[in-house]
Formats: C-alpha cells, structure tokens, sequence
RNA sequence: GGGCACAUAGCUCAGUUGGUUAGAGCGCUGCCCUCACAUGGCAGAGGUCGAAGGUUCGAAUCCUUCUGUGCCCACCA
C-alpha cells in the first residue's frame, strides 16, 4: 500500500478523472434496443460565457441524475453544446471593437460576421471545459452549437413551415425597441421594472380659445411631439362636451382633436390622454380606432428625428428635461407629482426600451399553445416544483405574439428576399419570397435583382428546436427515434417563458410529440443577503475559483446540499463539501490499510444470512441499506438535499463516527474485513453521481484497472437486510454510551482518570445490552477507563450511584460546584414537573380518551411514568448533592 | 393591480398524510493533536416554530385575517 497523504489531493485527482472520462469516451451514447433510454438536453450556455454559479447549479443536478440512471442501466443521453446568443454575444464583440475605436458598421456586415466566428471559435468552447472541470458526464462527441450548418437548416426549415402555415407574418406595430443594442425586442426581453418617475400635468390650449385648456397627464413628457390626440372616456362628465374640440399640441402648434375612446380611465391623472400612436403600444390601437396620424419623433437610437422640431438631435431623456423647462416657462405645466411605474429595461444591455413603430416579423402563437397547453394540463408534462405549472400555464393562457425579427447580424438570417426588380416589377413582387434556399430569381417577374431580409432571427427561435434539433431533425435519424423525447429538463424559472414554454410549443407542431415529460426548476443562487450574484454587484463568487480552492466535488456536493428554494451561498458554505470530501478519503485509506485479505468474490447479502453477524454489522447493513433505497427514491422525486443529507448523515454519522469506531480492534476478523470494504465500495457507488472525483479516485484504489466507478451498477438494494430491531438495540447501546460521556464530560473527569460507573438500568434489555458489549464500550470509552459493575442490576438509581461512584475515584473538591449543581437540577425538576401537568390533564381528558389512537395514549401513558420516574431519580440527585 | 412563494436556533435550511421531548450543518462554549482524518473527536448551550383568531382530544403542520420579505406577471398614460 502506498503511503497516502491525508488530505484528499482533488489538485491532481480532479484533473487526472476528467481527463480520463473524456479519453475513454465514457459518456457516449447511442441507440440500444436492448436498454430504456435516458436523455437530457443541455441548456445550451451561451458563448459569451464564463461558468458562473448557476451553471454550476444547473448542471451539476443534471450530472446527478444522468450519473444515477446510467448506474442503473439506462442508456444516457447528456446532450451539450452552446448557443449562439444573438444579441449577447454581438454586445461583447461590439465592445471588443470599440476598445480598438471601431465599430460594426466601419467594418461591415461581412467582416463583423467574420470576426464572431473568430470570437466563437477562440472563446466559445471556454465553457465546455468548465463543465468539464465540474465533471459533467455530457457526450462531448455530440456537442452542439446553434449555428452549425445542419441546425441552420432546421431553423430555416421551421421558418418557412410556420410562413406557409400562415404563423409567421410581417407587419407594422409597436415593438419593444432597445435603442442601445439597436433592435426589435420581444415582450419577453424587455425586463420591467419599478422605477421612480413623475406624472407631469401638461395644459392643452384650446385652439379657439387659449385661456381655456385640457390638462393631461404622463410619465413621458417628450412624447407629446407626436401626438394626434387627447383621448378621453365617453362617459366622463368632465369632458363629454368637448369631446371633438380641437387644441393646439403645445411647443409643435398641431392642431389635434379631442376624441372619445373607452379605454381611457376617467380616474387616473386627470382623466385625458394625450394621445401617441407610434410611441405607445395603447395609442397605437387608439390611433388605428380613430384613424389618427401616426408621427415618429425618433431615430433609431432614441435621438429626436425632423418632425421633433426644435428639438431635433436630442436624446430622448434630454429632450425631456427641456421640454418639462420650456412649459415650465410658458404655464403650461401644471404640477409634477412623483410617480412610480415599471418601465421595460433591454435584458441584455438594460437600457430603457422604447415603445418603437416598426415593421417586424411575428408568430402566430395561439395555434401553437393549444397542444402544448393540453400537455401540462393532463399531465403529461410535469413541472418540479408543481407550483410553476400555475405559471406556465398563465402565460400560456395570455400569450401574445412573438416578434421574432433582430436588427443585429449575428445570428440566423431570416430567409425571405425581396424582388427590387427591373424596373417593370408588378404588384406580386411585393410579396416576400420566402425559401429555405437561395431564390435565384423571382418567381412573379422572373427578376435576378433580389434583396435578403437585413435581419437574423432571435436567438430563442433557434433555442426553441433544441430537443430534437440536436438530434438531427429535418433528417429522420436512429438518435431521433430513439432518445426523442428525452426524459427531463433543467432550468431556472426566468427561462419558463423563453424557452420551455416554446420547445414544447415546437415539440408538438414540429414532431408531434412532447420535447420531455419532466421539467425541473431549481432556485436562483444568491449571496447570504439574497441579491443576485452579478459581476456588477462585485458579490458573485466564481466556481472556478472554488474549484481550485475546495475542488470540484465539494463545489457540487455544498451547492446542493445549500440548496432549498433559492441558494444563499457564501465562499465558506464550500467548507462541508471539501470536509465531507475528506472524511471519504481518510475513512477509505483506514479500511485500505486493514483490508488486505479482502474476498473479492464475498457477498455480504449471503454472509448476512448465513453467518452469525454482532450488532455493529447488523446495525450498519441496515443503516446503509436504509438509505440507499431513501436516497434512490430521493433522486428520482428531484429532491437533491435531501439525498445529500442522507449520504452524509449515513457515511459520517453511523459508518465513520460509530461503525469504524467499533471495529478497530478487530480488523483481523476476515469477515470485518469484508464487511467494511464491502460497504464503503457500495458507498462510493451511491456517493457517485454527487461526488464523482472523489469516489473515482477512491474506486480506482480498491479495484485498480477494474474501470470506471461509473460504468459500474448502482449497488443492489437488500430490503431483508434493513433490521428495525438491530437498528433500535444499537440506538439504545449510543445513547448509554452518549450519556456516560455526557458525565465523564460533565463532571469533567480527564481522559486518564478512570470512571467507575453502577449502571442500573430500567430494563434488563438495556443492561444485558452493555454487558455483551463491554469491550465494545470499553474500546469506545477509552479502554480501562470504565468498569461497569455487575451490581448494577440491585442498584435502583442510576444517576444517583453515578455521582457516588465518580465522589469515590475523583476527588469531589474543585470538581463540581455544588450548590450550582443543586439549583440546575431543582430546575430540572421544575420543568419535568411543568410536563406532567399537560400529560395529567391530557391522560384525564374523556375526549382524548376517547377519541385519541390506542397506541398514542399508551404511549402518552408510559411517558408519563418515565417522566415520574426522572423526577425522582433527579430528587435523589439533589439529595445526594446536599449531603 | 393580479398571482406565487417564504417566515422554525445567531446564520443556512429539514420537519412526509396533524400524534412522544421540533432536527441537521455552520457558528458559539468546554475538554481532547488518541496510531484514518484538527478539513478531526467527544460533550454542551441555544427555539413560547412571524402575530392574532379558529378547527381538533391534540397544531410548527389544516383554515381565516394581519405583518414582514422575495419573486413573477400586467397597456392605467
């Protein structure tokens, strides 16, 4: 055996595994009839990224599972790849230009494209090996990216299925605009949030009459340049007669009308609305009811266009400073009131959106929520915790159409081309051609002269094809047959709308059939004050940072073990995993260096039957197998915490702290020695999916060139072997010998000095229990140190005789302070006295009597009595004290 | 404005369908470097389960109301 350091190296071991996993190609899948399939897609990380917490979460839960279900004879599918992340990932590269003082359009579309390609290949796979390092079990070999050529086609196949299907459309309306990134955004990106405005009171002058005015109210004051109208309700008295005056718009002197219109709330403001339809998705549909002029006032950046007037070039906040000034000055603002609403900020860059006229292209999405409804609601799908299927299914419920059209370059070109024509083009040529190739000429005039849609798709109409599109689809594929539909998925609750709503939606109307039947939502990781971990706040903690400080398995096993609904972590929360980690590693080279005539063909099952096996073994064969089936069963209802704590409550608690404790004296008994290698062989099996490395590396000491830990079975559950009666005989031996440390402790008798103790116990059980055991006690009370006298069984008090005994070998000066003594136990006897009262009224009670199951009142009863009895015990004490 | 969740020890969380004395880890206190492990061992202190009502023989657990916190959704300008 060679010498083993005891610190768990997770330096060099983490390394050496994940290099061999992936060398073996361990995680390959590929279709078996002969085995159920288990599949996992990847939430596809995007190629801007760096692992961060989350990722670690996520995948470290998807590792577990599929680690777990491949042990158990599936075959496993962990899908990986990366996303191309449309808008994220040009903001970056963008930024990486202007560091060099260029922008896109100096280098134009070409070479911008060129250089994310560059930036993709050079960072994009940054992450990949990230998770490597966590040890995620992915199939590397398939990896995915969503714009490979093949997935390319399929997102241009399922554009212009939709079009001809009549989902897809263009039109004009008003979009979620981020003036920063220069794009259409859908409702989804555009984040909300509360923000601290002010509701200005603007005057109206009556075009007629300038003394007289409609005063409105808004949050965006320099809207006001294009307005149409002032709308208000019908049925407000206030305003009924002027219902069709005309003002004049101040600081533009437009004439606009006053118009009535039902969706005015006469309560808010002051009742009238001033009137924007290219500014506000509301005012647009006033505009298009009442026929309204729709006026633009804004370039594409949120600068004021030409119809702005005076006003021309200013940012669209500026601007509103000067023309809140300029009423000011000329009596037309009536008041400022503070005003908080929420205002749509861009997710990706969180620049406040603008409500934006322009022609975009759309999805229909009514038609396709129906199926994808019908799957949660039967049950069919299934959202982990349940409580998230009320949230899909409201937005399902209320979905409104996806915009699906980016102004940006990087990502999927929509394919639909425009005939310029030559100069004699009909009326045909308007219409797009949409095609999943190249048109070489137009199909109404014949033209050669073509022009492609500017614009690429968003990034979520290529995500949304990722269960399937992965796996091939257009091309009907063995993979596709065989691991479509996969099993489960995982993700955090912002990615419902974006993305699970929508790969079900996909999955149904472009297969047929559900993307997975199991949606796990796990929590948000956060700092110890429950904000967000961002690289703004400077609060995040790097998991690769923690990788190399504590190592991977004790990133994975403290992340979830920490995990209830959202995670608050902070860097010494690492501290369990690593420890944990450790204890494994130390515990294992104990059982290595005392197992050298280990039977590798010794089946503890059959030993279990046939040998005659003590307590201890009974007592950990059932412990182990106790747990095994709770963490088996945990694993499969999601519930990760809970599985840890299994583990580590089994491994720590029972098998290091009592098991290995009370075998040290006999590692010459082969069968010990069986035993104990035997269950920490089958523990490294369990520990696996959570802790990879370590139980790798552990595993590869017990059986060199045996394979990998996980390729191997999960360990075979043994229900025979769970002893309810060896379990509860052990637990009365611990807590004897818990309560004779406690004195030992208590009296404060040193390690050296000897302690004789009259142990009387209430039944014979209990004594019979320790006098078979006494060497076993003796060894765990540092032998020699404890006698127990065979008296015991005539001595009636316990504690009492204790105290006598320990009066009798240690000088009882200095040792306790008596009269403290004396009151501590006076209040223990108060409490106890305060216990009984309850129990009394209860036992007395004819309801209870009555009504309560047998088996609680007997219960109830016999506490009673053993309450009773410890009040005396402790009066004898106190008497004993006072002598 | 609507919806969802949460509130249990100093901190982070368990607590299954109501049923003995509400658990764990970290932190804290005391004693131990004992030959697997001080990233360790043993022992201990610490909780009127957010508040008030109600149902019940019995409530941390079920119901109502309230307070506080977090999240999501929403076109009141």
């Amino acid at each position: 055996m060679p010498e083993l350091s005891n610190r768990f190296d997770f330096k060099t071991v983490d390394d050496k595994w994940s290099t061999y996993w992936e060398r073996e190609n361990l995680f390959h899948a590929r279709p078996d009839p002969k085995k159920k399939p288990y599949t996992i897609v990847i939430p596809p990380p995007n190629v801007t990224g760096i692992l961060h917490m989350g990722h670690a979460l996520n995948n470290t839960l998807q590792d577990i599972i599929i680690r777990y279900k491949r042990m158990n004879g599936y075959e496993t599918l962990w899908m990986p790849g990366t996303d191309h992340a449309g808008i994220a990932t040009q903001n970056v590269v963008e930024k990486q230009l202007a560091l060099e003082g260029k922008n896109r359009h100096e280098l134009g579309r070409e070479a911008f494209v060129a250089r994310l390609w560059d930036w993709k290949k050079q960072y994009g796979d940054t992450i990949i090996h990230q998770l490597k390092k966590l040890g995620a079990s992915c199939d590397w070999q398939r990896a995915r990216f969503t714009m490979d050529e093949p997935y390319s086609a399929a997102v241009k196949q399922v554009f212009v299925r939709l079009y001809r299907k009549g989902l897809v459309y263009r039109g004009e309306y008003i979009i979620n605009w981020c003036p920063r990134c220069h794009t259409a955004l859908s409702d989804e990106e555009a984040e909300h949030r509360d923000i601290q405005g002010s509701l200005y009171h603007i005057r109206y002058p009556f075009k007629d009459d300038p003394d007289r005015y409609v005063t409105v109210a808004t949050t965006r004051p320099e809207t006001m340049l294009g307005d149409t109208a002032v709308a208000v309700n019908p049925k407000d008295k206030r305003y009924k007669n002027l219902i069709g005056k005309t003002l004049l718009l101040p600081l533009m002197n437009r004439e606009i009308r006053i118009i009535s219109d039902e969706f005015v709330d006469p309560k808010f403001g002051t009742g009238a609305v001033k009137v924007t339809p290219a500014h506000d998705p509301n005012d647009f549909e006033m505009g298009k009811r009442h026929n309204l002029e729709f006026v633009n006032i804004m370039h594409p950046d949120a600068r004021l266009n030409e119809q702005a007037g005076d006003y021309e070039g200013m940012d669209r906040l500026e601007a509103r400073e000067a023309i809140v000034e300029t009423l000011k000055e000329a009596k037309l603002l009536e008041k400022t009131e503070p005003h908080v609403h929420a205002v749509g900020h861009c997710y990706r860059c969180h620049t406040i959106v603008e409500p934006y006229l322009s022609k975009q292209w759309f999805v229909k999405m009514k038609p396709l929520a129906e199926p994808a409804l019908r799957a949660v609601k039967s049950g069919k799908i299934r959202f982990y915790p349940k409580r998230w299927t009320k949230v899909y299914m409201n937005w399902m419920e209320n979905i409104r159409d996806w915009c699906i059209s980016r102004q940006i370059w990087w990502g999927h070109r929509i394919p639909v081309w425009y005939c310029i024509g030559d100069g004699h083009c009909t009326m045909h040529c308007k219409e797009p051609i949409v095609s999943e190739t190249v048109p070489e000429k137009c199909p109404h005039c014949g033209s050669a002269n073509l022009r492609q849609d500017e614009d690429v798709l968003d990034t979520w109409f290529s995500s949304w094809l990722w269960p399937f599109a992965t796996l091939g689809w257009p091309q009907k594929s063995e993979d596709l047959a065989y691991f479509y539909p996969t099993s489960s998925l995982f993700t955090a609750p912002e990615i419902i709308f974006f993305w699970v709503a929508r790969m079900i939606m996909a999955g149904y109307e472009f297969m047929g059939d559900l993307p997975f039947s199991d949606v796990y939502i796990h929590g948000t990781v956060r700092d110890t004050k429950g904000r967000k971990m961002s690289k703004s706040l400077g609060n995040a903690i790097d998991p690769l940072e923690i990788i190399e400080e504590y190592g991977a398995d004790a990133l994975r096993f403290s992340l979830i073990i920490n995990s209830g609904q959202d995670i608050f972590i902070s860097k010494e929360k690492f501290e369990v995993g690593r420890n944990f980690a450790n204890k494994m590693w130390n515990a294992s080279r104990l059982i290595l260096m005392n197992t050298a005539a280990v039977d590798p063909s010794f089946d503890l099952a059959a030993a279990a039957k046939t040998k005659d096996l003590d307590l201890p073994s009974l007592w950990i064969l059932s412990r182990f197998h106790a747990t095994l089936g709770k963490v088996g069963a945990a694993i499969e209802k999601y519930q990760y915490s809970e599985a840890e704590s299994l583990i580590y409550d089994f491994f720590w608690a029972n098998f290091c702290d009592w098991y290995l404790e009370i075998i040290k004296d006999r590692w010459s008994d082969p069968v010990t020695q069986n035993i104990a290698f035997t269950l920490l062989e089958q523990s490294l099996k369990m520990i696996h999916p959570f802790m990879p490395f370590v139980t790798e590396e552990i595993w590869s000491q017990c059986h060199a060139g045996a394979g990998s830990i996980s390729r191997k079975p999960w360990p075979a559950g043994h229900k025979q072997l769970v002893n309810k009666k060896a379990e509860e005989r052990m637990q009365t031996l611990i807590s004897l010998i818990s309560s004779i440390r406690n004195l030992r402790s208590h009296w404060n008798v040193k390690p050296n000095e000897k302690i004789q103790c009259h142990l009387s116990s209430k039944s014979k059980d209990q004594l019979s229990l320790l006098q078979d055991n006494e060497t076993l006690l003796k060894n765990l009370m540092r032998a020699d140190l404890l006698t127990i006298d065979g008296r015991a069984a005539e001595t009636k008090n316990s504690a009492a005789t204790i105290v006598e005994d320990i009066k009798a070998v240690v000088p009882l000066s200095g040792l306790i302070d008596v009269g403290r003594e004396r009151d501590r136990m006076l209040g223990q006897i108060e409490e106890q006295k305060r216990a009984t009262k309850g129990l009394d009224s209860r036992l007395k009670n004819r309801e209870f009597i009555k009504k309560a199951p047998k088996d609680i009142i007997e219960k109830e009863k016999e506490r009673l009595k053993s309450i009773h009895e410890k009040i005396r015990e402790l009066e004898q004490i106190v008497s004993s004290l006072e002598q």
